[in-house]
RNA sequence: GGAGGGGUGGCCGAGCGGUCAAUGGCAGCAGACUGUAAAUCUGCCGGGUUUUCCCUACGUUGGUUCAAAUCCAACCCCCUCCA
């Protein structure tokens, strides 16, 4: 896993750690980072006001970036968000106005707050391209930029000749999306004097265009990294749950609810977690993963307290870890849990909907069926009345409180 | 523009006049077994209702019929082939 050539702290740790799949020149990066500070950025998206865990092993490769020493840009694609990206399926993703592209923006930098350090001597920065791409004047830009760019080589991309390929429609916005993006490097190689781009594997041919046209057009060296899909043991896509995304905004999704995520993560991805999602150091995680049957289960709570401590700040996590121990060790109920107010004792069905554990009053009706619902414990019969004070459980997992109004 | 094919529940995909809230599969939920894991087995899986009842639903809008997801018409959208 690890690869003992590189000199720098930068690589040395990313290799360890599992975030490399692809370096464009991995020894000359080696040697720049070795050598001074290298200035590195990630692209966003900001579409929603929340980033969600798809977007953490990046956020994690930045943070890395500056504790070794480095420093890190985060990119919003705000001015490509202002266009509507045409990558998913359907083209009827709603436009977004400048105020709601803002906000998300702002709701998305209290995130990499907690992951990065935007003051101090390698402060972190956030750009958003709408800062130079609004302005483009269409026909420079093609005698300028376009000029660099050959159709040839871009129909060979796997974004573009797959849908050809499929005879799917393939917009010119979107034959373009990778121009702009390549662009957007040149932008912060010439502002910022950025280096090294960073992303998913599958922005390889994004990236490469990118450290291309730097060289093309100013003469550049600049560097291109990505990281693997990280997919679950079971072959699942990471960060998917029925409930929708695991987003990093408390907001969006409360910090028990973050904790209990990384909690019931599977056995076999424990010990790739513990290395990609925490600070902790690589003995301490050779050890948790070393844990030998149930024992993996303190291991998990290890990676839980951690991972949400990163996000949501140490209190929350031990707040959650807390509360977890309460509930599921102890059988009680802890402060994080769900709540639901009520000024009267109500239906044990309407408990249910209330705090969010099932869609309708059929759904809670059969989960009381099953023997899956509980009071304080024991299980609930239909007509069953709850107070304030009690602890509604929905199966092992969903545990709630029902408080006064 | 011409000729075909198709739009069904979160997804895939059957049904092609009544017995259809609609076969299957996936996903999901619950139960058993466990370790808040995996695998396996069982049950559930539109909404309401203490239930052989009522709503809403098979692209949209009309129509035929005692009765339509199923037939007809128009429209919208998607795909294939031809121009």
């Amino acid at each position: 896993m690890s690869d003992p050539e590189f000199r720098s702290d930068f690589l040395r740790t990313l290799s360890a750690r599992g975030y490399i799949h692809q370096v464009t020149d991995a020894a000359a990066l080696d040697a720049r980072a070795a050598a001074g500070v290298v200035t590195a950025y990630v692209g966003y998206d900001c579409t929603a006001p929340s980033l969600h865990i798809g977007n953490l092993v990046s956020i994690m490769m930045l943070r890395w970036l500056q504790k070794t020493g480095h420093r890190p840009i985060v990119l919003m694609g705000g001015g490509t968000t202002r266009v509507g990206d045409p990558s998913g399926k359907d083209e009827g993703r709603p436009m977004l106005t400048s105020e709601q592209i803002e906000a998300n923006k702002a709701s998305i930098r209290r995130i990499f707050e907690r992951f990065l350090d935007f003051d101090g001597p390698n402060a972190a920065i956030m750009v958003d391209n709408d800062e130079w791409l609004s302005g483009l004047g269409y026909i420079s830009f093609l005698r300028d930029i376009g000029r660099h760019f050959s159709v040839n080589r871009m129909l060979t991309f796997d974004s573009v000749r797959l849908r050809l390929d499929r005879e799917q429609p393939l917009s010119f916005i979107e034959f373009n999306y990778m121009i702009c993006q390549a662009y957007d490097y040149l932008e912060l190689f010439r502002r910022h004097g950025c280096a090294l781009q960073m992303g998913g594997s599958d922005q390889w041919g994004n990236i490469v265009n990118g450290t291309d046209l730097i060289r093309r057009v100013d003469g550049g060296e600049a560097f291109g990294l990505t990281t693997p899909l990280i997919t679950r043991a079971d072959g699942a896509k990471m960060g998917k749950t029925a409930q929708g995304a695991v987003w990093l905004n408390e907001d969006a999704l409360p910090a028990f609810d973050y904790w209990q995520f990384w909690r019931n993560t599977h056995d076999a991805d424990v010990g790739r977690f513990l290395r990609l999602f925490t600070d902790l150091d690589m003995v301490e995680i050779e050890r948790l993963e070393g844990l030998e049957g149930a024992g993996i289960n303190d291991a998990k709570v290890v990676l839980a307290t951690e991972a949400t401590a990163l996000c949501r700040g140490r209190a929350a996590a031990e707040a959650a870890a807390a509360t977890a121990a309460a509930t599921f060790a102890d059988g009680g109920a802890g402060e994080d849990l769900p709540s639901f107010a009520v000024a009267a004792p109500v239906n044990i069905l309407d408990a249910l909907v209330g705090l969010g554990f099932a869609a309708s009053k059929g759904e809670a009706r059969r989960l009381v069926q099953q023997g899956g619902a509980r009071v304080d414990g024991e299980a609930a019969g239909e007509t069953m009345l709850v107070a304030p004070g009690q602890k509604v459980s929905a199966g092992k997992k969903r545990h709630g409180v029902i408080v006064a109004a």
